[in-house]
DNA sequence: GGCATGCTTCGGTGCAGGCCGAAACATGGC
DNA sequence: GCCATGTTTCGGCCTGCACCGAAGCATGCC
């Protein structure tokens, strides 16, 4: 196909309001099921779903299911760039108002809890986009990664990479449930989590999933990760 | 209007393979007429016409008379970056396609072309590789800058960099199309490539963005760079 | 002036594709 | 098993717009 047709291709995508507005809400780089999308593009879930799947067979976003739920996201970051250059020549404009999200009601749920073995919320995010930033781990779709870097730096945390020889799996994302984003799972999510435990920078709230960052934990993490929660 | 809403309509305005083959032409930053618009896209000259002027006023395209002629080139480097930034996506894109057939004129455009007002391909690449790795220039994600061994390299090539509006940003890094690598775009990029074609070490491909390197061009590239294309 | 060239406007045709309702499919909870 | 929820597929309607032929400006050359 010629440079010019694909590339007319990938423009009439964006080049629809209702795709464009689902795209748009996707610029934050988080996760969103096809309802809510329909729903920020003001159409039906049945065209909504139609468009999804054309903007995934170009390319432009990515799938994964979850239960009954497929979430969507950009595809990468070319798409991102790609986006904020066309909305730079269409007269640039503040960035786009967030979709209503649901996710776990208590806000300390949201804050940061445990999924399974490792930590989510936003603090679970907030670590594994600092590991990435850092380069200490690269994350992809289908698995992950840790780099040399991150190696040295798990080890200055006591966290010995090698816990059982399976260096497969070690470092998974998965998509988390209020930030749509991913974090870190696998028994790099598992072991990060347990020494965050041994340390004291977090501890669980009784009969729930929610955990607390302490006091220290807020130093702590601010030191080794350089995050800040509010 | 909303954000959405401008955003899809310049992406529709590209998304037209009539109106994108005539946008691919302007790529190299010259300006042509109505007529030659016509016939790079395979429309009359009428239809042409409806879909200048659409762009004009979108501000995508800028048109100067002269004479009974009327010539058409982009209004911004930022149309041409965001066209780079579609073609990036729209060429990787699609999930494992089939082999592309590569023609003599695709060779010749991989090798070395023109992006909007500076040299891409393989030449813009070595050429932004050889200044990086003798300190003439610094590159990052987002900018980039002279160095003072630059600004001296630069003097002996006969290129001034504080040349007209020196706050502009004059050491721009621009993600190579074809390589997908970083080459030198903003007011260096463009001092750089005029420059070449003023030493006679490139000269453009008739009707296309593509230019080829000359005996004396690869001689001078050379000696001043210490980049050799196969 | 007369004529040629380049470009734009107008009117009408035809097709692509966005939209929804209805129904089928998939998954999880009971 | 049954139902509820989320998502996709199918069929049909309808708007939008890309396209061209013909005619109407505009400019330059003679």
């Amino acid at each position: 196909m010629s440079t010019n047709a694909a590339m007319a291709e990938t423009a009439a995508l964006v080049g629809d309001p209702a795709r464009a507005a689902m795209l748009n809400a996707l610029m934050d780089g988080r996760a969103l099921t096809a309802g809510e999308l329909a729903g920020v593009a003001g159409i039906t879930a049945q065209t909504a779903s139609g468009h999804l799947a054309r903007l995934s067979a170009a390319g432009l976003l990515a799938m994964e299911r979850q239960g009954r739920h497929r979430y969507h996201r950009l595809a990468s970051p070319a798409v991102a760039r790609m986006l904020e250059a066309i909305m730079m020549v269409a007269g640039s404009a503040p960035p786009p108002a967030r979709p209503r999200r649901v996710g776990p009601a208590d806000a300390a749920m949201r804050n940061a809890r445990t999924c399974y073995d490792h930590l989510a919320g936003r603090l679970g995010v907030a670590i594994a986009d600092a590991m990435a930033a850092r380069g200490q781990v690269e994350l992809a779709t289908d698995g992950g990664a840790v780099t040399p870097a991150g190696q040295d730096f798990l080890g200055s945390l006591g966290i010995t990479p090698d816990a059982g020889g399976s260096r497969r799996a070690f470092c998974r994302p998965c998509l988390d449930w209020s930030e749509r984003r991913h974090h870190l799972a696998g028994g790099l999510g598992a072991a990060i989590c347990t020494r965050c435990f041994e340390l004291g920078w977090v501890k669980r709230v009784p009969a729930s999933r929610a955990v607390l960052v302490t006091r220290a934990g807020e130093a702590g993490l601010r030191q080794a990760f350089g995050i800040e929660l509010e």
